[in-house]
RNA sequence: GGGCAUGUAGCACAACUUGGAUAGUGUACCUGGCUUCGGACCAGGUGGUUGCGGGUUCAAAUCCCGUCAUGCCCGCCA
């Protein structure tokens, strides 16, 4: 960042000075007038003159011309220059170069982070799938975006937690007791439930069962009955398995709420008194809604609002969210306990929402970032335009409606079995499998690991190569999955970028070193391959704010293959090791690129191999 | 009918929030490079009416208006 803010404090003395502080122009301004300039123009640039031309009625060169004449160079800006109007700046290569090195190598692993959260506590909730199926490619997308957004905001100094919610009532649970009976499981319990409930949606489409699967459904609703308690053991039995998916590709929670919770903990009840009492939900006398707590004032159309409590008592789905989100962001007095749910592979313990558990300092936060796709965009703004009346003002939902994952051949329903495939399904584990076996291949034409490693290191190769081909793409477009795109090692992705990191490695090892260098001669830096990889890596932070304010960790994406084809071009075309004089420069060139490009797939959530 | 999102080389993406210099990257296709720090690599080339039509501006992929196409949403389902 500081580059950019070198450059500003210059133009804006410049400013000044140049027109006796009579053009007033704010640093914002000026800020969104810098570019960084592809060509051999400059190495950064401003086109603030073109603004301050028609507020002066003077030419843009003219302008131009008069600030750079106004201008006092600091360190690394050492020369100004006008093209056209464009205010460029020249750095000096070796200065700049000293400066960055420094910087990366003082900051290390924290290279890139930023200040923009001052510790302010955000749920980030992702990715919430029904407990009854397996993560199919879809749930994955919303689970690694969830994953690498956490990653960015904790960067940027936010307090972080990474919630789930767990839907076990409603229809599609009912459906699986009734599917399940006593039968056998012979394979991993999400695939196993998400099998059954493809099975019973058939039967239930040809036959007779309504009735049967409504009776469950209202005995689930109540408390204290044998299937209410028996949908909750299944549904957690079915999270365990679902996050050994997660674990396999690095994802991890905080906390889990479970729908039951809500319900059961007498929250939701004071949720809806306390809507009642703010005016923003009344009871229907007559119309459609008769006898239905509605959200909406008493003056609301018939017809208008949206149902929370059914006439026959039983919350909706929207209601339930309504009360869930009261507590997230700390409207109730009410609380959930939690209990220890799962000891993760990170070391951390994830906590669940549970009937016999302790208080914890879960929810309560001022802002909420929903990961959710955007079929729900319309119960997502309800929400939000709420909670801008329940908080003040203070309290904030934000919806990241990420653009849904499809097949060519359709939907990736978990009704219809869409997830399901000929060969392997369209399961995250499927994937994860194929993905890994087909690195093996690659890993082995190599031949530069041994045996005992291949498969491990594969896995970390498979799992990097699938979060960037995920992640690379702007969360809000759609997206079809294609086998044959997935499985795509080359250039742009995710194995190319572990592949730079494992170069440096190399290279690093080879020459000798394993911690960090000393250099004191930057003489031998040029303009050339070395130079633009050191302007690259100067701008991580700007990168990363980029990211965390959009919510896009394909920005950072964009960047890895930005650094990584700069430092293939680098090392391809100045030899660090028989660099002579060079050498230590090139090394200590090396050495930061490797940091960088760590830290930058590590917000990905993507784990660096030495070899692979 | 109303709302939201998307539309950029054959294909997959970037640049759009904040207008700025020749619209970038990868793949595919054509050509070249391993006795060299690791070829999951590098160098060069072909390929663009930024869906379409207007407008604003010194300057438009970017902002505004209109229009077309695609997807999603609009239930006492979740």
């Amino acid at each position: 960042m500081y580059i950019r803010d070198a450059f500003l404090d210059i133009i804006e003395n410049a400013i000044r000075n140049a027109f006796d502080g009579t053009v007033v122009i704010g640093r914002k301004e000026i800020d969104y007038s810098v570019l960084f300039p592809a060509g051999e123009h400059a190495d950064i640039s401003s086109s603030v003159a073109f603004r301050i031309a028609k507020i002066v009625k003077d030419n843009p060169k003219n302008v131009a011309d008069k600030i750079i004449e106004s201008v006092k160079p600091i360190n690394p800006i050492v020369k100004m220059s006008n093209l056209n109007g464009y205010i460029n700046a020249q750095l000096d290569e070796k200065e700049y170069c000293r400066m960055v090195i420094d910087e990366i190598e003082k900051k290390k692993g924290k290279y890139g982070n930023l200040n923009l959260g001052n510790l302010k506590k955000v749920v980030i909730e992702f990715p919430s799938v029904n407990p009854n199926k397996p993560w199919h490619i879809g749930h994955l997308r919303c689970a690694l975006l969830g994953d690498s957004i956490s990653n960015v905001m904790e960067h940027c100094n936010y307090k972080v937690e990474r919630m789930d919610y767990i839907d076990d009532l409603g229809l599609q649970m009912a459906e699986i007791l009734l599917a399940i009976g006593n039968k056998k499981i012979e394979k991993k319990y999400d695939l196993f439930l998400g099998e059954e409930y493809v099975r019973i949606n058939t039967e239930i489409r040809e036959g007779h069962l309504e009735s049967k699967v409504s009776d469950i459904l209202k005995k689930m609703e109540e408390t204290e009955t044998e299937e209410n308690r028996r949908v909750r053991e299944i549904a957690e039995r079915c999270v365990h398995a679902q996050y050994e998916t997660a674990f396999d590709y690095g994802i991890y929670h905080d906390s889990l709420v479970f729908e039951t919770d809500v319900v059961r903990e007498g929250l939701f009840n004071t949720a809806m008194d306390l809507l009642k009492k703010e005016g923003m939900a009344s009871i229907r006398t007559d119309g459609n809604y008769k006898g239905c707590l509605v959200l909406g004032s008493k003056e609301t159309e018939e017809g208008e609002g949206k149902v929370l409590i059914r006439s026959t008592g039983v919350p909706t789905y929207i209601g339930k969210d309504i009360a869930f989100h009261m507590w997230k962001l700390g409207i109730l007095e009410k609380k959930f306990r939690f209990n220890e749910f799962i000891k993760q592979p990170n070391g951390k313990i994830a906590y669940s929402s549970s009937q016999n558990g302790r208080e914890m300092d879960f929810g309560g936060s001022d802002l909420a970032i929903n990961i959710i796709g955007s079929a729900q965009q319309l119960n997502q703004k309800l929400l939000s335009d709420s909670f801008e009346i329940l908080g003040n003002g203070r309290k904030s939902i934000v919806h990241l409606a990420y653009g849904e994952v499809n097949l060519k051949e359709g939907s990736l329903s978990g009704r219809s079995g869409g997830w399901m495939g000929s060969g392997a399904n369209y399961t995250a584990d499927d994937l994860l499998r194929e993905t890994t076996t087909r690195i093996i291949d690659v890993s082995r034409k190599n031949k530069k690991l041994e045996e005992g490693k291949i498969n491990s290191t594969s896995k970390k190769v498979a799992v990097g190569a699938i979060r960037f081909e995920y992640l690379r793409i702007d969360p809000l477009k759609k997206v079809i999955f294609e086998w044959s795109r997935a499985l795509d090692l080359e250039s742009n992705s995710g194995p190319y970028c572990m592949y730079m990191h494992a170069r440096a490695t190399s290279i690093i090892e080879k020459a000798g070193y394993t911690e960090s260098l000393k250099v004191d001669d930057y003489k031998q830096m040029t303009r050339g391959y070395d130079f633009e990889l050191i302007k690259l890596l100067g701008n991580a932070e700007e990168i990363v704010r980029k990211a965390c304010v959009e919510l896009r960790p394909n920005v950072i994406a964009e960047y890895l293959i930005d650094i990584s084809s700069a430092f293939s071009r680098f090392y391809e075309n100045m030899p660090v090791l028989t660099g002579g004089d060079a050498m230590r420069l090139r090394l200590a060139i090396v050495i930061a690129s490797k940091q960088v490009i760590n830290n930058m797939l590590g917000l990905l959530g993507i784990e660096t191999v030495e070899k692979m």
